[in-house]
DNA sequence: ACCTGAACACCGTTCAAGT
DNA sequence: ACCTGAACACCGTTCAAGT
């Protein structure tokens, strides 16, 4: 059998995909640096040449989320109408789907809100989805679909309710129908509160 | 100086108190149990009479919270009038009180949604919040100040409203006057949304 | 530049034994 | 019933040394 090469090749890559599985199949509490190096087929220092620190490791692995995230809403906005509605519709189904297949990372990417010590690269991906939303409602007000008013309050609802149902979808004890039927709900009755009257 | 008596009188009590300190003043990663038992002036192995596990103790703290939210809310709607209107935004505002007041506290009372493992406890206490929007929309219903429609339908946007407004008063990098014009223009919206037509 | 080996200071949990 | 003391199998992180 062929000696393992001193070399790993792209350890960084390996342990952050390493990460992703072990944070899906058993969730963060699980997630030990030391057994992803050993899983990875290196010693116990090594991590530490590509990650500073555990937490560094995780900061990196939600700002990845982050990126497939965005990605993910900008790839589903360009294959929709330019109609406020379809617009909603679409990057909430996405958002939502996000949540659905990605609990844990999700969870992950929103749970270092708080601390100070987050990247400031971190921050900015958080807020990305903030941005979106006032993108969204300006778009709508241009085209009349929106309900006149000032941007930065009108887009808070929107806001709101998207971080809301990724709360019901990721929640756990609802029935898939029954988050499928929320959403739907959720999405008409957000359209009809940005409705011009 | 008075020796410590064998019997510390409530270990758990002051384990319950002790870790909602640590977790207020450090967050939940810097909780750890050793240190607990060290502040509380016991044995590392003295928890484990009264919590199995840390995880137990978590959780202990956990449905002590939903135990205080949830009187809090029954409190603020006893100190309100009869109208939809009232009742709903002393909810949220109770709600989002509690939010900003204990943040930790609350992603941990939220954070066990998804193991299997979870308590019966903690997830009854988990679903009590859903319960309280539904009764708060059937009331709406039965005053004639909301829509009609199915009760478990109609509940879910105010029940993702009042998540999604948690996220944003947990959030931080929202200065304190945007979340709370951000309350104030999500109530409003919510309470056009369920408006008769 | 990248990794190993060994060490350090911690953990959570268990279990016989003490009071 | 409640707690101690000591042990076990782990951690994350550091640092000299190797390739």
């Amino acid at each position: 059998m062929k000696a393992r090469p001193y070399h790993h090749g792209d350890l960084r890559a390996a342990l952050l995909t390493l990460a992703e599985d072990t944070l899906r199949a058993r969730g963060p509490a699980e997630l030990s640096l030391r057994e992803l190096a050993r899983e990875a087929g290196v010693s116990p220092a090594a991590p530490s040449r590509h990650f500073k620190t555990k937490q560094a490791l995780l900061d990196a692995l939600a700002i990845e989320g982050f990126q497939r995230l965005t990605s993910a809403m900008d790839a589903s906005l360009d294959r929709v109408g330019e109609s406020f509605g379809a617009r909603l519709t679409a990057v909430a189904r996405t958002y939502l789907g996000f949540a659905a297949a990605n609990g844990a990372l999700l969870e992950l990417m929103y749970g270092r809100k708080h601390d100070p010590d987050a990247s400031t690269e971190l921050i900015t991906a958080m807020h990305r989805l903030k941005d979106l939303a006032t993108d969204l409602i300006a778009d709508g007000q241009r085209r009349g679909e929106v309900r006149p008013g000032p941007l930065d309050l009108m887009s808070l609802p929107l806001f709101v309710a998207l971080q809301g149902l990724t709360q019901l979808a990721t929640s756990g004890g609802f029935p898939a129908d029954q988050i499928e039927a929320g959403v739907d709900e959720t999405i008409a009755f957000i359209l009809r509160g940005y409705a011009p009257s």
